[in-house]
DNA sequence: ATGTATATACCGTGAACAGGGTATTTATAG
DNA sequence: CTATAAATACCCTGTTCACGGTATATACAT
């Protein structure tokens, strides 16, 4: 009789679930012994079944996959946990890592790499997504350029009128400037604020009452 | 002694508000009396300023440019108004419509239909920028067939993935679907949500509560 | 059987965007 | 004077997106 790791996944997503289901009942040596779709659901369950690898969500409404592996890295001193991702933030990562996590992969993620970490964290390893590391050093990096992160009054300007959908043209001609310029202060700011695209450029706005 | 329109600009971006002001300063018949970036404002203002055209954003936080102009109406008829948004979202025309404006003209408006507007609403007729009309024309259509308009569970799961900002293609790796497949729903999603954009359909999911 | 709604999927095209870079000017501080 | 930060502006490229369209398959209702 085979022994296969036990594996649980907590997403608020259930596609995301349904997709990671398909992708690991096809990965020998694993079997998928539950899943759910909050943190509180998930240790409820974690008592009552035996689970050696927890792939969580880190975004989660009311409890977030931050809290989720410190109370499970303490119950559960077991149970691997990784941690799954949009982003890769560092300072999410950072947070992640002290809570115990042993990997940390993002939700693009191709099968190649999930089978990877799987494998890594099964045998005791850890495994971060080679993104995670590029983010962090990145990260590193910014925090002793930390000057270089704050948005000047113009970018938080800019910022505003993105986020109130004008495009590059309409921005320059409302602030009688070049589009160029507006292109180069959106660069500016996506590296400031280390975000790719407009949508996650919002959130981090929103987040921090910019906007 | 020239008998100038005295124009008074409400608009909570004050960068909107100066832009106008140079546009504005440009145009031979009219002068600006004053501004400020609150409808609260703007009502103080007014009863101790003399006004003949106002100026004013539709969407401002605490009072918006639909209830201004409704009081604006009421208590100072002989000024016409003349509302500026960033959409021509045909409810919110109509709202304004029966609050009681002059014209409504996008922000993005060129100079030569600004002057136009402006004289216009300065020899009593009325003013809507041509895709205001449009927009009326097609909201319209669109009321028609109403049922075209409701968002299907499949459009509202990829509004979901789209502010998690994946892409397409992640989209459809997730869905297992192809990336033709997004762009489809995408496009039908703008379509029934009229916005051309992400931040645009965004906006209008927390608006519904989709998200 | 037909009709409708939904999901899927494709074609084509142009515009916008993201990301790599370069550079200059102005204002300010030391 | 030099150095720095901010604003401005440009180059280039590849990718993504928006928008115009077409079509088929499936499930369900009539």
């Amino acid at each position: 009789m085979e022994n296969l790791k036990r594996i649980f996944i907590v997403d608020d997503h259930q596609m995301v679930i349904d997709g990671l289901r398909l992708i690991i009942n096809t990965i020998p040596g694993f079997e998928i012994v539950g899943d759910c779709n909050s943190a509180h659901q998930a240790l409820d369950i974690l008592t009552e079944t035996a689970v050696d690898i927890l792939l969580t969500d880190v975004s989660m409404p009311e409890m977030s996959g931050i809290e989720l592996t410190r109370v499970v890295h303490k119950k559960f001193p077991h149970i691997k946990i990784i941690a799954l991702s949009m982003f890769g933030e560092a300072q999410v990562v950072a947070e992640m890592i002290d809570a115990g996590i042993s990997g940390y992969i993002l939700k693009n993620t191709g099968k190649q790499e999930l089978i990877e970490a799987l494998n890594k964290v099964a045998e005791g390893q850890n495994y971060f997504a080679p993104e995670i590391t590029l983010q962090l050093m990145k990260s590193f990096k910014r925090g002793q350029e930390s000057e270089s992160s704050r948005l000047t009054d113009r970018e938080i300007e800019i910022i505003r009128m993105i986020e109130q959908d004008f495009g590059n043209k309409q921005i320059a001609d409302l602030l009688f400037i070049s589009e160029r310029t507006v292109e180069t202060h959106r660069k500016n700011i996506l590296r400031k604020t280390n975000t790719q695209t407009v949508v996650g450029l919002l959130k981090y706005a929103y987040e921090r009452k910019i906007i």
